[in-house]
DNA sequence: TTGTAGGCGTTATCAT
DNA sequence: ATGATAACGCCTACAA
């Protein structure tokens, strides 16, 4: 039995290609008799609308586009997490997610066009927006709603961003109120927009506590926990090294307390640690890590929900939020130090 | 400026619509230097083929469809290790993944037929198949290739599965070695296929070992991390308590961890406690989770490439693969004990 | 080598 | 209340 279409159940009710598609759609200018009779056809052949079809025709697709790192994988609960509440919140609207995962370049770019000139999504959702950022460019250029995670200083697209700056500040208080004068960071990529935010509270903590910004002190790692592991060895090689490490994300952070760890020191106890996000495994570390929050579910919740407003032509406020860093402060981080 | 279209190249260069779309396609019957003036044409305008259009008229879409349950969040790194598999093996094919969160239930099979037969997707990754699955019957009905992450006894779709029954019963005997002999099951929901299976397993090394078949340690539990705890709450308010529980998946090991310590227990060392998946948080748990491991990432990679096969129409050896169980043994089962 | 014509399945416009 | 017709953008016989 082939697919059933308007066409099966014109042919079957006598009635024309038209009058079954109005009967179906619920417009008011059918017969109540003619419509039941259509619609029990088309229950019968077990008739669904080719999707292709009518995105065609109307032009929209009720689907959420995102395009994911190759690499972003369960290694990576940055993502899954975000992708989670994006998609969760995306289906209590009545949309579906279309995901491609690409590598970083041309290969990304493509998958961006396909998806938005390519007719196959309502929206976007861009993640961890980089400085400069050709998709961002392509996207700005294109006539499709977008949301974006992350932000840079003057940007004006409509994104949502947890405020690094500050919560970075905040945690290096966080450190020298513990006693720590030997703070290090594990700093992301420079094309990151938020890597030079984060480096700026970082540097703005040390001339609060009118500490010396020792360069030596600042390590740039690309936010996998290999890196965060290479970070410490390169930190606590040094004369006169930190007492307290900062890592701007979480993977880092929990590579550099595995690090820590192989050294045979006691994170907590003879070096501090703390990062951010606070992924799912941020809390089941051992010792659980100190990190600043970022409600990445929530965020993926609020995208979405952003994202169907700006495409269904609502008028949506709040197109540039940026919330308050919430520092979470577990083991990690350890006690207040003596003298 | 209007999105480009064939037409538009085609005024523009003056050739007809159909040698615009034979030059772009790589037809060899087009003069060379037609195909060029096109071909700088298209790249002028940015011309991206509208995707719907050729979808509806090529009747693929290199688009794989997955349904998962719309509580499958964060909370669950099964789902998004799975996902992460599957759309990055989907991606090194070209083929994009077309996701839809969704409650079991009617919403759930509507999804289903949304993706199918309003030919949205090529093919359809369905995990966590169930006893007398509507789902399956579904797509087993329709014309669309599938795949299947487990199984039942007596099934013939394409499916990859680990062999939960032995994996179940080397790890009682695992307990069982180590001294234990009150040795408790906290079992999956009856529905899900892999119930049963792993529950047979658990029978079948306590009639090895000469055991005796006690009910009361057999507790069902929902997947979640809250009824691993209510399970052990139940455990272990009983008369002879059980000195090892395993637990059919590792969310409901690791809240059968938490209510053992809230308890005042320690976990491996009063209680040993085992799980089943092996995903992220269990090697981190503390004391790290004894499991048996499912190799999800690579069973995700491994569907992929099995539904393309079957997409391509291509000879698929392998339809029905299961793969030996590995016993991952950490500190939660604890040590050999005395007597 | 190039063009004409038809159709994929749907929805919208305009008559009747 | 119903139907004929066109159009969305693409691909592909078939003709020229």
């Amino acid at each position: 039995m082939k697919k059933a279409t308007l066409k099966t159940i014109s042919d079957e009710s006598g009635f024309s290609i038209t009058t079954v598609s109005r009967a179906l759609a619920g417009y008011a200018d059918v017969n109540e008799r003619t419509r039941q009779l259509i619609i029990d056809i088309a229950d019968r052949l077990g008739y669904q609308p080719n999707l292709t079809a009518r995105h065609l025709r109307s032009k929209h697709t009720n689907t959420l586009g995102m395009v994911i790192p190759l690499t972003a994988y369960y290694s990576d609960q940055f993502f899954m997490t975000l992708l989670s509440g994006v998609g969760q919140q995306a289906a209590r609207f009545g949309y579906d997610l279309l995901l491609s995962a690409q590598m970083r370049g041309e290969e990304e770019i493509s998958a961006y066009r396909r998806m938005v000139d390519g007719s196959r999504v309502d929206g976007m959702v861009l993640a961890r927006v980089r400085q400069r950022d050709a998709r961002l460019d392509y996207l700005k250029g294109s006539a499709r709603p977008y949301v974006v995670f992350g932000h840079a200083d003057e940007d004006d697209y409509p994104y949502i961003d947890v405020d690094g700056k500050t919560g970075i500040r905040q945690m290096v208080h966080h450190f020298a109120a513990y006693g720590h004068r030997r703070i290090a960071l594990i700093a992301a990529p420079d094309d990151l927009a938020f890597a030079p935010l984060r480096l700026a509270g970082y540097w703005a903590a040390l001339d609060d506590l009118g500490l010396p910004r020792d360069p030596r002190l600042v390590v740039t790692g690309d936010l996998s926990a290999d890196s965060g592991a290479a970070a410490v060895t390169q930190l606590l090689g040094q004369p006169d090294p930190p007492t307290a490490i900062l890592a701007c994300n979480d993977q880092m952070a929990l590579g550099a307390m595995a690090a820590i760890t192989a050294r045979g020191l006691r994170v907590g106890d003879d070096v501090a640690v703390a990062g951010f996000d606070d992924i799912p495994a941020a809390a089941n570390a051992s010792p659980p890590l100190t990190t600043i929050r970022q409600p990445i579910f929530e965020i993926g919740q609020s995208l979405a929900q952003t994202l169907i407003g700006l495409i269904r032509g609502e008028a949506v406020h709040d197109l540039h939020v940026l919330l308050d860093p919430e520092l979470v402060i577990r083991a990690s981080s350890g006690k207040p130090r003596a003298g």
